[in-house]
Formats: structure tokens, C-alpha cells, sequence
RNA sequence: UCCGGUGUGGCGCAAUGGUAGCGCAAUCGGCUGUUAACCGAUGUGUUACAGGUUCGAGUCCUGUCACCGGAG
């Protein structure tokens, strides 16, 4: 099981700094989870993950249920020792596939009939089995087995799938058998404050060892995101580690850890680095761009991870312009540093009990 | 030199005589619990040149030039 502890509380804002325990290592907080759905953080390896600072990463239920199959994984001695990464491992539990492939899907109270995506077969997962998988593959901590509302959706059907998303919830508390993997509620609630009260309390109720956010950045206002994260985080019990899934921009972060969040993860900084979206100090740029083809300069000057100290714009542009394999892996690596940086940045403003100077706008350079 | 073929955006190619398009490249944009090295948008043309036939020619005819193949 985890341990969280509060350190120390920023006295300008509701941020915390925190330690999360796991049986595989401690994670200091507030924190960014690279995403490594299907058991690898597109274009890095381990030595890279760790060399940035990284103590914990995502895997993702429903693609390694599907390929290469949660049983092999389990006969193979586990995922951390499949994708050879010993620290902390968290498996968001495939509920955001249902909402992201809903073409290929279908909801009953049961559970979720989908069609595969990779060979279109068909399937099927309860809360039951998503339990039962993600101790299979053994991660430290899981997520229970949710319904994300879509945005828009009424009043009506966001209380529906709040209900059902709390009664999926308890069925995961129930099924849960492992001793040293915690489960963690997931709110929702949509872009209703009554109704993400309402989830609050009935997920609360369950008591799990931890709660995330979940249903926020679906394509609603950046405003909605920011109340919806600061009326519910508020609502959340103080000592237990809180998760916003899903977020963000840098700016969210650092908005979203003033709130009190603990715990984040995007797709972000990989899958744009992939697509030539860089994060620089204070904004970003796209190293596709034909202004960058003769740039002798690093990515960010600021910046001293190993892409931005050994390779010029000049020699990234034409690496992601000839689709050279290798410009996934220094340009992934130069937005993971960024996004561990960050958070270093944002910790260290909260243990020094100074106000967050520093501030990151989606503009270009 | 003869015979045959081909000349259409930067490149590779389409277009029963009826508004010249497609792919790639280029340029730009998007990406928030990854179906994503992905997706989308946008340029660029005296259709080799000069004539002719026709209501209308990238398309048919004549000539010139260029390139490719074969023969010598």
C-alpha cells in the first residue's frame, strides 16, 4: 500500500508539497507522470526516464489488455519487470478508451462491450475485470474503472454517468484483492459543481487510498477546467493524494497544483514532441517551421537537458523533416526534461514558501 | 541518320475534344487519463514551343526543340 504525506502547505496558495510512498519508491509531489501506455514512454528508455528525473509513469489497462495480453505479462513476472522499470507504475484503468473509442463501444451497467481497435474482435470489461487485469499486470497504484462524461452532456446524463461511475466504483473496492497494489476513486460530475460535490461525497465514502479528478480537458473552456479542479480538489480529503488525469498545458500545472492537485499526467509533452511541439521557457515553438532551418541555437537556451546541450534547431528541423527516427527521441526527451523540470520549479517554490514567479503561456517565441 | 515513344505544378503521374487534378515534397496549423513518427489546411501551372482544325484543344493535325528506347 501507499503512504502520502504532507510536507509542507505553500502559504500563497493551496498547493502542498508531499511525498507519495509506494512499495517500489517514494515520489515527491507535486508531480508529472510521463505516459507510457502501451508499457514504453514513446521514444525513451529507461536510463532516460530516470536521468530526467522521473519516479513514476503510467501504463495503460485497455491497450495492454488487448496486446500483448495482461496473462503474458503477469507469466513474464509482471509489467515493471516487462518494460524493466523498477520504480512506481500507476495503470489508468481503460474507462478513458470507452470515452475517447466510443464509435467502437458500448455501455451497460455491467460493464463495457467494445470492438478492438488493433483487429476489431470483440470484448469485454466490468470493473470486475478491470481490477482483475491491472493485478495481472502489478502496477503500484490502479484507477478504478470509470465512465468520463463527454462535454457537452446535460444535467440528466452527467448525473447518470456519475451514479454509474460510483457504483462501478465500489465493484472495484470489492473486487480488489492484492494486499500491496491501492486502488484510487475517480470523480466525475462533469461541468456541474453540485454534481461534482455529489461524486465527491459518494467516492469519498468508498475511502480509497487516493482520488483523481477525471473528465476534465474533453474539450470544455479553460475556465470550466480550472473551477471544476478547484471546487473538487477543495472537497477531497486533506491527507490523501489527489490526481487531476488527463492535464495539461505547463500552465495547467502549475494552476491546477495551486489548487492542491498532487498528481498529473498528459499526453502532451511526448505525442507533440513527436509532432515538432516543443516547450520552451515561457512558450513554445514549432521546430518545423522553415525559421528554424539555419538556427545554430538550442531548443531553449534555459534548458540543460542532453538534447538542448549536445543539438541546434538546425539539425532537430532536419532530423523531424527527413522523419529520422532519431528526432522522436531528442525532441520526447528536451519536453519530458521541461515537464520534470517544472515540476522541480513548482516544488521548490512551495518548500521555500515563495510565490510561483514564473509562469508558461502557449505563445510562440 | 531512320523508326517508335514521351513532353502537364519542385518531383512522379492523371485527365471519352467540354471548368486541368492526384500523390509526394513544400508552407502553415492542430494535438490535454495516446486508436496519433498522427490529423488537417494551403500554395504553385502561358499543359515544351510555333502554327492549324474546331463553338471549344492537355487531348486532333503540321512543324520545331528536348529527352528516352530501338535500328544503323
Amino acid at each position: 500500500m501507499i503512504k502520502f504525506e504532507v510536507l509542507k502547505k505553500h502559504s500563497h496558495s493551496s498547493a502542498r508539497l508531499g511525498i507519495l510512498d509506494t512499495p517500489r519508491g517514494k515520489i515527491d509531489t507535486p508531480c508529472f507522470m510521463p505516459v507510457g501506455t502501451q508499457a514504453t514512454v514513446k521514444a525513451l528508455t529507461r536510463e532516460n526516464l530516470e536521468s530526467i528525473g522521473a519516479q513514476i509513469i503510467l501504463g495503460n489497462t485497455y491497450h495492454l489488455y488487448l496486446r500483448p495480453g495482461h496473462d503474458l505479462i503477469q507469466s513474464l513476472g509482471g509489467l515493471h519487470k516487462f518494460m524493466n522499470w523498477t520504480h512506481p507504475i500507476l495503470t489508468d484503468s481503460g474507462g478513458y478508451q470507452v470515452f475517447s473509442m466510443n464509435k467502437l463501444t458500448k455501455v451497460t451497467e455491467e460493464g463495457v462491450k467494445f470492438k478492438s481497435h488493433i483487429d476489431g474482435s470483440s470484448h469485454f470489461i466490468s470493473p470486475e475485470k478491470a481490477v482483475e487485469i491491472q493485478e495481472a499486470l502489478g502496477a503500484d497504484i490502479i484507477m478504478a474503472f470509470d465512465e468520463p462524461t463527454p462535454y457537452p452532456a446535460d444535467l440528466a446524463n452527467t448525473q447518470k454517468s456519475l451514479s454509474l461511475t460510483t457504483r462501478w466504483a465500489k465493484r472495484c473496492k470489492d473486487a480488489l484483492q492484492s494486499k500491496n497494489q491501492s486502488l484510487f476513486g475517480i470523480i466525475q460530475g462533469g461541468m456541474y459543481p453540485n454534481l461534482r460535490k455529489e461524486s465527491s461525497e459518494q467516492i469519498i465514502e468508498l475511502d480509497f487510498p487516493g482520488y483523481a479528478i477525471g473528465g476534465l480537458s474533453v474539450g470544455e473552456e479553460k475556465h470550466l477546467m480550472n473551477d471544476m479542479t478547484e471546487l473538487t480538489s477543495a472537497l477531497l480529503p486533506e491527507l490523501k493524494p489527489r490526481y487531476l488525469m488527463g492535464v495539461g498545458t505547463p500552465e495547467d500545472l502549475l494552476t491546477c497544483s495551486s489548487m492542491g492537485v498532487d498528481m498529473f499526467d498528459c499526453v502532451m509533452p511526448t505525442r507533440n514532441a513527436r509532432n515538432g511541439y516543443l516547450f520552451i521557457t515561457g512558450g513554445k515553438i514549432n521546430i518545423r517551421n522553415s525559421q528554424y532551418h539555419n538556427d545554430p541555437k538550442p531548443i531553449d537556451s534555459n534548458c540543460s537537458c542532453y538534447t538542448c546541450k549536445n543539438y541546434s534547431r538546425a539539425y532537430l528541423r532536419h532530423l523531424i523533416m527527413a522523419g529520422e527516427i532519431l528526432a522522436m527521441h531528442l525532441l520526447t526527451l528536451h519536453n519530458s526534461y521541461f515537464y520534470q523540470n517544472w515540476m522541480k520549479n513548482i516544488r521548490s517554490a512551495i518548500e521555500e514558501d515563495v510565490p510561483f514567479s514564473f509562469s508558461w503561456q502557449e505563445t510562440d517565441e
